[in-house]
DNA sequence: GCCCAGGCACTCA
DNA sequence: TGAGTGCCTGGG
């Protein structure tokens, strides 16, 4: 990926496979808000950040060439190469062809954990305007304040906070499963710093012990912030779209569809995932 | 006013 | 093991 430095900003010209709305729009991450056409500004990694993406160049600012190499470029998954992912993942597969040409642009991120796992846990069974207001209020309530907006709070600022606490910020029933979560990071009986030498199935078992997060939150997790790029997650939307698109219009079980994902996609099913859920959003739309 | 949203815990067979 | 049900809240 070539890159400059020009002022205060970082421009990559020509990017492949970098389409800044495509990779926020896709369900991976809740911090950011459209700033104007092909615009956005994210907040992530302690840090505000713009992205203005043009016919042919993407330019981040403010960013320094040290902020752009030990964060941003890991971020946003920049060393790896999504011509050869796609390239694979299209062969001998029509339907995986269309979801591919549609989100050409899409990127899987690579995120802090604990914000990515506190932010998954208010996912669940709750609609997206509502979990950035959620984690919104939480940052405004916890976190380190910078210009007009607030980091995600650290682990040590959520620390003291009560499950009443996170109830007052309209969580809902998710508060016991936010507290929960807070304290096994704090005290370490959760652990997303050394993940490595666990197996995915190792780490998933040990995610899901914290309370309100089974397999559809901790591969997220996994395929989001801990670089776990085949797993599955399989939400509402993946199922009916592979249903649709996989299993003509049958019923299926998550069970049968992450088995067909692993032997179908294997090492890539993270990729594959993304792409067919930034699909399904226009597909399902399309032809309801 | 009802329905449901990017699941999960809990119960019961 | 698998199916069934309740859950905070607020936008459509």
């Amino acid at each position: 990926m070539e890159y400059s430095q020009t002022d205060d900003r970082i421009i990559l010209k020509n990017p492949d496979s970098f389409n800044i709305t495509q990779i926020l729009e896709c369900g991976q991450c809740f911090r950011f808000v459209k700033t104007a056409d092909n615009e956005y500004r994210i907040i992530a990694m302690g840090k505000i950040l713009n992205i203005r993406q043009s016919a042919d160049c993407a330019e981040f600012y403010p960013c320094t060439l040290a902020e752009f190499e030990n964060i941003w470029k890991k971020y946003f998954d920049l060393d790896t190469d999504y011509s050869s992912i796609k390239e694979k993942l299209s062969r001998n597969d029509e339907i995986m062809s269309a979801a591919i040409e549609y989100g050409s642009g899409i990127r899987l991120l690579n995120q802090d954990p604990s914000e990515c796992l506190i932010s998954f846990i208010i996912s669940q069974n709750n609609n997206i305007p509502r979990i950035k207001g959620i984690i919104k209020r939480l940052s405004e309530t916890y976190g380190t304040k910078e210009g007009n907006d607030y980091l995600f709070p650290s682990l040590s600022q959520l620390a003291d906070a009560s499950e009443d606490d996170f109830f007052k910020l309209r969580m809902g029933f998710r508060a016991r499963y936010v507290k929960d979560c807070v304290d096994k990071l704090v005290s370490g009986k959760a652990d997303l710093e050394n993940t490595q030498k666990l197996t995915t199935a190792e780490l998933l078992e040990s995610l899901m012990q914290i309370k309100g997060v089974g397999q559809k939150v901790a591969d997220c997790v996994m395929l989001f912030s801990l670089g776990r790029r085949e797993v599955f997650p399989t939400d509402v939307w993946i199922k009916r779209i592979m249903e649709k698109l996989y299993f003509d219009d049958k019923e299926t079980s998550i069970k049968e569809i992450h088995a067909f994902a692993e032997d179908k996609w294997g090492s890539l099913a993270g990729y594959a995932q993304q792409y067919l859920y930034y699909y399904s959003k226009a597909y399902i739309k399309d032809n309801k």
